[in-house]
Formats: structure tokens, sequence, C-alpha cells
DNA sequence: TCGTAACCGAGACGGTACGTCGTGTCTTCTT
DNA sequence: AAGAAGACACGACGTACCGTCTCGGTTACGA
């Protein structure tokens, strides 16, 4: 009955919202500037996303890419394989973005769902493959899995936002070598 | 030979930039506000730093007080004073500041070198216990001191930060025990 | 196709800037005081006039009453009700606001053209009548009609900004009677 | 019994003066600007002229150079010399820095008390020859002296600042004609 | 000759204004 | 209804200027 929207705008808008996050972060980010960009009414970008932060948190969220993973039967390769995706995603990832991305989180409980919502898309994998190895016997079973997951992820924004040190794929590593121990040789 | 700078003036912008932080956050924060709080001319807080930015870095660096921790014979106990102190310190400042603080520091050095060490502070004790503790066999030693750090640290600001979990003083000992192992029994 | 402006505005801004101007002067009108007192965002107020200068070019060309005149059979009573409310009217104007205006128009070419229209509306009737009164008899003619007006508001403005010396009914009386001679028993 | 004022920073401040009012008229003209010009401190510019305003009257009150008249035996040609000498010296000066002089003096008594002085002394030598020239009986006597001079300068007043049309030797000579009458053939 | 009072340079300070920018809401006309 | 266009409110930012002040250092004069 009524029009229906333009689905060809939504990729629009975010492609300009991407490349002007991609230069001034999150704060460089001027929603008038991604209309203009977009070629697209102010109006319009408002009707889909409520506000700066919505429209990055979908930005974000496309961005993600649902990496299909499948369990094999070594836990240890699997976390492997999630905790160094995660990181290598955090580490293309700019940090003031995702502080940003956080401060938004805190202060607006809509935007702190949504951008919930996108981490635990992440972690969710890696809580099953740590109750897993804890089943099979790797780890310690005094500690909550929940934790260990903490204890793994935490890490890595702790020093994307707090040290700033780099996440390089070992780091990952011996992440979770601290976790399950060191690798036994056959 | 120039009239010298007001030295209580500092101290008056600095407490209340101090408040207006405490209840906005880097972003509520307003220059004009900080002015008239302190009962100072916009200009002369201009004159001493040159933006927003410079002003907080200033403040932030003020706000490190070195809590002086002095080591017991008991590593565990030593560990868990200082985690549950970190993380009552954190559970106390609202979530959005610690991210808007990550924030700026990513956004420029000069306030990432204040921030970085505002924490670095707090977690250098850290390091020193987790040392101690390995030496002392508490700890499997084929991890390096700093990552337990991190899997200690870490894990506060990622549920401060990330989650959105409450810090409580049993989640710091849930950690300890983590890293450390279940306390034994005497 | 746009949201049009609202006409409305234009008027309560110009009335507030108007009071501003009386009040203070141009120096005195603060354009933050003239938003706040027109109740409306300083940003939609320097949308309409790109500088305070244009602003107050504006007003001065609202301000321009045509004072409907129209001449009897007497040239000289013509010109003595003329002049009187020319001077009355001056009078009655703050002098530093015919300077801040005489200055405005100096600087800018813009606001020069718009004070000149507004003092012109209101000498060309005199004008008028000084022709008249050449064409009658009543004045020397080798004078040319255009001196002699310079000569009835010069004095004027001169008393006003130069001398500051009161600007009397007699003191316009005196004026044409040095112009026209002395008025004649009949 | 103290130290006296380096005479020679009157001249320099006033050079520097003189070469800002140039540029950017009395609006453009900075009290720091002059002070770093002329390699002076503010408080020693502060001290000579308690005011911006004061400072540029003094400027002024300078650049007048009396022009030592000595009247002849010809009042007319006396009259011409003095008023056009009046006229070329208002046509070199900016338009708006006499109009801002004058709102200056329309404000602050103090500066309308130096600024009256300043045209007064250029007006006196006028006033002295109509008087003779009306007791040669050149002027119709029935019109004050003063009002003759009002009407001599006025107009050259009134031209620069308000209809904003030159000032040229001719219309000095108009102006003259107009009070004296057309010259008489000999 | 020596103290003292005023001068001078340097620049901090308060106060007030300016013009710009960003966000999110709104109003209107056009598809 | 969606979309384009842009007006609008609100509030922050950083800059400029003026006139006052407070220093330390210097210089003449008069006791």
């Amino acid at each position: 009955m009524a029009r229906p929207r333009n689905a060809a705008i939504d990729g629009k808008v975010l492609a300009a919202a991407a490349e002007e996050l991609r230069r001034g972060g999150y704060e460089g980010l001027s929603v008038d500037r991604v209309a203009e960009r977009a070629g697209v009414a102010k109006t319009t970008l408002y009707r889909r996303w409520a506000s700066k932060a919505e429209l990055v948190v979908a930005l974000i969220t496309t961005l993600r890419e649902d990496v299909p993973f499948e369990p094999s039967d070594d836990p240890r390769r699997d976390l492997t394989e999630l905790v160094t995706a995660i990181a290598a995603n955090l580490a293309a990832t700019p940090p003031s973005l995702v502080a940003d991305l956080a401060a938004a989180a805190a202060r607006d409980p809509r935007v702190g769902e949504a951008v919930r919502a996108l981490w635990a898309g992440r972690h969710q994998a890696v809580t099953a493959v740590v109750a897993k190895a804890q089943e099979a016997g790797l780890v310690l079973d005094h500690v909550a899995p929940a934790v260990l997951v903490d204890q793994l992820a935490g890490p890595l924004y702790y020093r994307l936002l707090v040290t700033g040190e780099p996440l390089t794929p070992d780091y990952a590593r011996t992440l979770i070598d601290s976790v399950l121990g060191p690798e036994e040789p056959r």
C-alpha cells in the first residue's frame, strides 16, 4: 500500500559511513557528511538508524563476516583458530572505534544491547569449545568456562584499549597455552 | 619577569574538570562549564591547555595516585588484595568514562601516553607479585608473568566495557583461582 | 521542495536587533543577545545574515519608513516642517548610533548603500521643496538646490556628531532663515 | 624624584598606531598589535593613554598640522582658503575614522572633549573670518556667524559621513558662494 | 651616594563577543 | 508512506580583543 524502502540506500549509506569511519574514526564521522557522500537525505538516514551510534553499530555488524565455524575433534586447535581469528579481527579495527562503541554502549542501553550482541556472536563459539575441552579433561575443572573465556577474550581488549600493545597470533597462542597448559609433544 | 601564573588556578580548574568528567564523561565535559565552575575565564584555561583533550590529559595525569603497596609473604593474599582493589576502583568508575579515556587515548598519542601511565601505575605491583608467585612455584612457569597479568586485569576491563557484567570481589577471586589453582586447605 | 523558512523569524530577529541597537548602538549589539531575545537559535540567525554587519544592514533598510509628505503652497512653511521633523528625528536618536551607522557604512559598501538609502528618503522631499522655492524666487538662484539642502541638513548632523550642540526647532528655523532670508512681514 | 618617561616611546607608539589605523581603520586597530609593533609593553601604552579611543584621539591630534593662518584684507579669499583646507584635510582622512571618532565621542565624555577640541581648532578661524565679513557687509546680518560656520563646515561632514559624496575644492567654493553670494566681477 | 619612586617589559587574567560545527527534529514538496 | 531538501533548536568549540593586574628589573632624582 505504501511505497517500499529503497533497498539500495542501506548499502550506499553504509559504504559512505565506512569511508568516513576509516578517515576520521567515530568522532570524525559526521552524519551530514555521510548523507551527502551517500547522496541521500538526512531524513532517510535517520529513518533507518535512530542515531549516529546506531548507524555505526549497523556498519560494524555488517562488517562482521560470520565465519562459519565447525568444531573438529581437537579442542586446542579449535580454540587456537577461534581466538586467533578474534584477535585478527580486533587488530584490524581502529582501537578508537572499539572504545567509542563501548562508550556509546555504556551511555545508551539500546546501543549497549546491539554492541553486546556484536561481541557475543564472536565469543559464543569460544565458550562451547572451552566447555568441551573441560569435559575432555584438558582444563582444570575448578573454574567455570565463562571465566576462562573472559581470560581468553579479555586480554585482547585489554591490550587494544588499555595498554596499546599489538594483538599478534603469537599472543593469542600464548593465552591458550596459559589456559590449557603447554602443548604436549605427541 | 612577568606576572607569574596563579598556581591555584590549575587546581581549581582540574578539580572542576574532574567533577565534570565524573558526571558526564569526556563527551559531557564542556570547557565553558569547567571554566565557570572553576571561577576562571575561558581564556585563562586555554592559555594553559590548548584544547579540551589536553586538559583531560592533565587531569588524568593528576588523578594517578600511587597507592603504596607493600607485599607480604603470601603472594596469593597480595594478589587478591591487589586485584580486588583494582576491580573495586573500576567498578566505582563510570564505564563510559573508562571507554572515553580509551578512545581519547587511541586518537591522540599524547593522551594515550597519559592514560597508559595512569593504568600502568596500578598494574605494576600486580606484575611483581605474579613474578614472585611464579618463583615460589605457585604458578605454572611456562607462561610469562606479563601474560598472567593480562589474564587478571584484562577480564576486568572486558567485563566493564564489553559484556557489562558486574565486577564483584568474588569475580576477582575467581580470576586468581583460575591462575593460581584453587586454594589448598592447609 | 524543502521546508520553507519561517517568515515570522525575520521580523522577530529584526525587532530584537532594533531594540539592541537602540540601547547600545552598533558596538553594543550582540548577536547572541539578539538571538536570545528573538527566541531564535544563533544558527538560524546566521543562516539568514552572514554577519552582524549584514544583520544591521537589513535592520536599517527596514527602518526606513517613508514619511508621506504633501507640499502646500508655502515653500517656507513646508521647509520648516520638513527640517524641523528631521531635526526632531535626529535629536531623538542616540548620537552614537548615527555615528556607528556612518562608520559601518564607511567600512562595508553594502552597509553604506543601505544607510545612504535610509537618509536619502528623508532628504529627497527637502530637495524638491528647495527647488520649488527657488522657482518662486525665494532663494538666490546662483546656487544649486543640492547645495542648499546640504546647508540645511548638514548642520544638523554636524551639531549632532561633531560639536554636540542641541538640535532645537529654533535652530532648524534659523537655518532656514539663513537660506531663505528672514521671514518678511506680510 | 622619579624616573622620567621615555620621550621616544610616544613617537614609536603613535607611529605604530598610525600604521595600524591606515590598514584596518579604527575597528581594525588592535592595542596589542600596536604595542607589539612599537616594541613597547601594553602597560606602558596604557599608562599614557587610558584607552584605545584616547590613543587614537592623540594620534589624530598629532596629525593635525596647525596651519598657521594669517588673515588678509579679503575675507572671501580667507574663507576660501580656510574651508578648502578643511575639506582637503577631511577628504584625506578615512571616513570611518571620523565616524568612529564621533561615536567614541558620543559614548565617552572625555573622548568627546578631546575630539571636539580637535575640530574646534580648525573652525575657530572660520568663525573669526565670517564675523569680519559680516562687519564688512559681505553677508546678510540677520544670521549669527556661528550658524554660517555650521553651514560651511556642516556640509563637509555631511557629505563625508552621510551621503558619501566627494569633498572637492570646487564644492568648498560653492558653499562659500552660497553664503556670501556669487563673486562679483570687479 | 644611595634610597626610593616611577618607569618599563612581559605576560597572566577576567570578561565578552564572534562565527563555525555537529546532532537530531521538523516541515514541506515530490514520487 | 518513502525520499529529497533544508530549516531549526541547542549547545559546544576555539579565537580575538580590551583593559587591569602583578611581577621583576631599571633608571633618574633628591636627601
